[in-house]
This record gives structure tokens, C-alpha cells and sequence, in this order.
DNA sequence: ATAGGGTTAG
């Protein structure tokens, strides 16, 4: 009673040989595929235990049985069912039980993008051959996916190729259509290419959106071409009260290509320019102008363009603060680093763990001289530790060595511990100053504990390190010990010639004539 | 009414 659906794995069935590249012709001469509606693709659908499965074992594109295509028909699953975080759409093809229907060319279209989204480009291509079969004709939509689906498999000609079959087929292919393929092209800096599309329109008489332009102004900005983006955007510029017109987004590419040549100052008066015609610059343009800033070595300037977004009710964001702090660090204005640090903090962004590192390291060097900044370092250092679950080598080494500095013992050994769990090797610790800094406030077991944990974790302790440790343990009267640690040494090929030698068989005959 | 299209960092 119920009509057969047709389930998705049969859509791979060879009942006839595949076109090895999609046709764009609406036959729908496929006599063995009865065409029937709707699609339904339910997780049973893609068992792969399934019987069905069993029919496509012989020579067709893709064999079920095969590993690779299994794990390739779950993840398509995973990717088709994740479609729910995919632009509000979900709720149109995703049905309650996980059930993807197909009835309209909408439908199918969605499908597409979801094969085109989860990088399954030949299965997007195979699925568009078969397109017919639902009784349905590809509209300007489907075009523009397996355009763009041949231009993400770098395969340029063929997807102008389904732009030329477009206008052969009396479609009129619109400015979205253009803009994937002028896209793809411009962002492999195939720019003549792309020129001879917007030629062949222009020959065409169709007229193109801003859109298409501004991945011209891209790509030419990409391969250094920059004056000539200047020029095309000044014609756009002229042309606004036509049907053309810049946006903000024209200047943007622009403004990135001079930043990336080291014209920020260019730049900038790109910026001031699109106020003057009443643009509204958005969080991009800003950040461009801190990226170019940053790249020419003028990192305060960066701040300059932080301070301008708030007067421009422009918010930065987390790529802003970012780009901001590490050009402070990149340059070494470590001081104003800390600041940007503590407002992004303060907002709650995260800091990148490699930046914080940088930042500790630098202001512990630079407390040298300015002492107060020892607790900044602490309190970027501490944040460090609470986010992730081990901190960079150098950076605990740095913090070790100013908790030294500052006779913080305690600290220093409880981050040798921690060096010691993370796995890294101690060889770059400077142990005499951990021990005799023990020694020094009369923590001799400590001091002791500090060179076994080094011994015990392979490294090599140093004469100085043996003899500061025998000394002290002489000194009070800790002979036993001494002597022990006398023989390690000894053990280890390093002669101690300590203040006083341990005497152990004094000790002993003492011992021996009092009992 | 509407799917499909363009921008910034490390």
C-alpha cells in the first residue's frame, strides 16, 4: 500500500553507470530508477548491515562494503543530523525522527550543501546526477552549490563550465551564482580568470552586484595588486548612485591589502574616506587597520585604533584585543600588554595560552628592573595555571627562576614538582640557587628533597650543588647524612673537597668507646 | 517569502 521509498543507499545502486560528470540535462531517462517521492534518509537507511547493501558490491562508484565509504557514509549521517547548528534552517528538513524528507527542490538543495559543507564533494556531485530521479530540476540554487562544490575541489574549468551550461540552458545564473565562482577564482589569485567572467557577463549584458567586485578587490589586493584595487574601488565609488556602489566591504578588502604591504597610513585615509560617504565601518575594518599597525611595528597605534572603534560605537572583539596584544608583545611594550591582558580578561575573552606564556616570561624579565611588575607576572602566571592543565617549559622555567629571585622557595620547588609531572627535564634549572636558597633560611630537608627530586628525575647535580648541601648538613652536625650524600657524589665521579670532611669512622669509634 | 554569495588574527 505504502508507495517504496526510495532510501539514500539505493541512490547508489548502479542501475546504470554514472555520468562521470554531472549533466545538467532535465532528462529524466533513467529507466530502472523509478522515480519516487519523497526521499527518505532515516539512520536505518544508512545501517550498514543492511541487506540491501549487499547489491553493491559489484564495479560502481562507491562500494558499501568498502571501510573507508562506511566511515564516510556515518560521518555524512553525523554532518546531515549536526545540520540543526546550520543557519536557523533545521526545523524545515529535519523532522522529529531524525527522518530528512525530500519533496521539493529546496529540499534537495539543502542536501547538497549538507554533502558540500561535510567536504563530500563527489558524493554532492554523484548525488546531483541524480536529481532527476525525484522529478525535480535544478534551479539557480543547485548551481551555485555544485559550482561552488567544483571550485572547492579546485576544479576551475569545470565549474565555469557548469556556469556556461547555466546560460545554455536559458537560466539566468544571478549575482550569487557569479560571486561563488569570482570567489573561488580571486581567492587562489587566479585574478585574469576572473576577470574573463565578469568580461563574458558584461558581454552577456548581466549586470553584477557589489559582491562579485569585492572578491575582485580581494583578489587583487591578494597578489599585491594593489593599486589597481584602489583604482576599481574608486570607479565603484563614482558609479554609487548607479545600481553598483561600494560598500563597507569593498573598502575593507582594500584597506587589507594596503595594511598588507605596510601602507596602514594609506589605509587609514581609505578609512576616512568611507566615513566621508557615510559608511559605517564594522569590527573588520577596525581590526584590519590594527593588523596593518601591528605588522609595521607601530603597536601603539593599535591602542589608538581600540580607542577609535568605542568612540565609533564599534565593539571590539575578541580578534581586536588579540591582534592588539600581540603586536604589544611582538614589539615589547610589555607594560601596555598587561593592560590590554587585564581588559580582555576583565570582559572575559579568552587569552591565547602561548601569549600569556609570553607575557609572564617578558614580565619577569622586566621586573629587573621595575619590581612591581614581579606580581603581574604571578597574577597572569596563575590564571595560566588554572586554564590549562600544564604551562609551557620555558615559561614555568622563567617563573621558577624569578620565584628564586625573590627567595619564594616554596614556590619555586612546587613548580619543580610540577615540571617534574608534565614531563619536562630539569637540565635548564638553576638548582645551587634553589638548594642554597633552602640552606640559606635553614631548611636544609628541603634544600635535600630539591636535590633528589632533581637526581631522581635524571638530571645531573652539579658539584656545587653537593657541596653547598654537605656543608650545611656538617655544619649541624648532621654527619651521617653528609657522608651519605658524600658518597652519591663520590658515586656520581664528583670529588667533594667540602670545608670539612665528613669523618664517619670518628663517628663510629666515638660511638664504639662510649658503649 | 526563500535556499545559494563577500571581510579581519595566530
Amino acid at each position: 500500500m505504502a508507495s517504496p521509498i526510495t532510501k539514500c543507499f539505493q541512490l547508489f545502486v548502479p542501475h546504470y553507470t554514472l555520468i562521470k560528470t554531472p549533466s545538467f540535462t532535465k532528462s529524466n531517462n533513467h529507466p530502472n530508477m523509478s522515480p519516487v517521492k519523497p526521499l527518505l534518509i532515516t539512520a536505518h537507511s544508512f545501517s550498514l548491515t543492511n541487506s540491501s547493501l549487499q547489491h553493491t558490491t559489484n564495479n560502481n562508484l562507491i562500494n558499501f562494503n568498502h571501510k573507508t565509504t562506511k566511515l564516510r557514509i556515518k560521518a555524512l549521517v553525523q554532518n546531515i543530523k549536526s545540520l540543526s547548528s546550520f543557519k536557523n534552517k533545521p526545523d524545515k528538513i529535519l523532522q522529529k525522527d531524525a527522518q530528512f524528507q525530500i519533496q521539493t527542490i529546496s529540499d534537495f538543495n539543502h542536501l547538497l550543501m549538507a554533502l558540500l559543507i561535510s567536504k563530500e564533494f563527489n558524493l554532492c556531485l554523484i548525488m546531483f546526477t541524480k536529481l532527476s530521479s525525484f522529478q525535480l530540476v535544478p534551479d539557480c540554487c543547485t548551481y551555485s552549490i555544485i559550482i561552488r562544490c567544483h571550485c572547492e575541489k579546485n576544479d576551475v574549468e569545470e565549474a565555469k563550465g557548469v556556469l556556461f551550461t547555466v546560460l545554455e540552458n536559458g537560466l539566468q545564473p544571478d549575482s550569487a551564482t557569479i560571486t561563488v565562482l569570482i570567489n573561488s577564482l580571486c581567492k587562489r589569485g587566479k585574478v585574469k580568470k576572473a576577470m574573463e567572467v565578469f568580461e563574458f557577463m558584461r558581454r552577456k549584458g548581466l549586470k553584477l552586484g557589489v559582491q562579485p567586485y569585492n572578491c575582485l578587490l580581494k583578489g587583487l589586493s591578494y597578489i599585491g595588486r594593489v593599486d589597481e584595487a584602489i583604482e576599481i574601488l574608486m570607479g565603484m565609488k563614482k558609479r554609487t548612485n548607479l545600481d553598483l556602489g561600494v560598500d563597507v566591504y569593498s573598502y575593507n578588502a582594500v584597506m587589507d591589502g594596503l595594511c598588507k604591504v605596510g601602507r596602514s597610513d594609506e589605509s587609514m585615509g581609505l578609512f576616512n574616506e568611507a566615513i566621508e560617504i557615510g559608511l559605517v565601518p564594522n569590527v573588520v575594518t577596525f581590526n584590519t587597520l590594527i593588523q596593518g599597525y601591528s605588522r609595521e611595528g607601530r603597536p601603539m597605534e593599535c591602542l589608538g585604533v581600540l580607542k577609535m572603534m568605542k568612540k565609533h560605537d564599534c565593539v571590539p572583539d575578541c580578534i581586536s584585543y588579540s591582534t592588539v596584544l600581540h603586536g604589544l608583545l611582538k614589539w615589547n611594550e610589555i607594560v601596555a600588554a598587561f593592560g590590554v591582558y587585564k581588559e580582555m580578561v576583565g570582559i572575559g575573552f579568552e587569552v591565547d595560552l602561548r601569549m600569556m606564556g609570553t607575557l609572564v616570561r617578558r614580565l619577569c624579565k622586566r621586573s629587573l628592573k621595575e619590581k612591581g611588575l614581579i606580581h603581574d607576572a604571578d597574577e597572569v602566571f596563575e590564571k595560566m595555571k588554572d586554564r590549562g592543565l600544564v604551562v609551557d617549559k620555558r615559561t614555568v622555567e622563567v617563573m621558577v627562576q624569578a620565584y628564586c629571585w625573590r627567595d619564594k622557595f616554596d614556590e619555586a620547588l612546587a613548580n619543580l614538582n610540577d615540571m617534574v609531572r608534565w614531563g619536562y627535564s630539569l637540565e635548564a634549572i638553576e638548582f645551587e640557587k634553589v638548594i642554597e636558597g633552602f640552606c640559606g633560611q635553614g631548611r636544609v630537608d628541603d634544600a635535600l628533597s630539591s636535590l633528589l627530586l632533581l637526581h631522581a628525575n635524571g638530571g645531573i647535580v652539579d658539584r656545587v650543588c653537593y657541596e653547598v648541601l654537605v656543608n650545611e648538613l656538617n655544619a649541624r652536625g648532621r654527619v651521617f647524612c653528609a657522608s651519605f650524600l658524600f658518597g652519591v657524589a663520590l658515586k656520581q665521579g664528583v670529588v667533594l673537597v667540602p670545608n670539612k670532611e665528613p669523618m664517619p669512622c670518628e663517628y663510629y669509634e666515638g660511638r664504639g668507646t662510649a658503649s
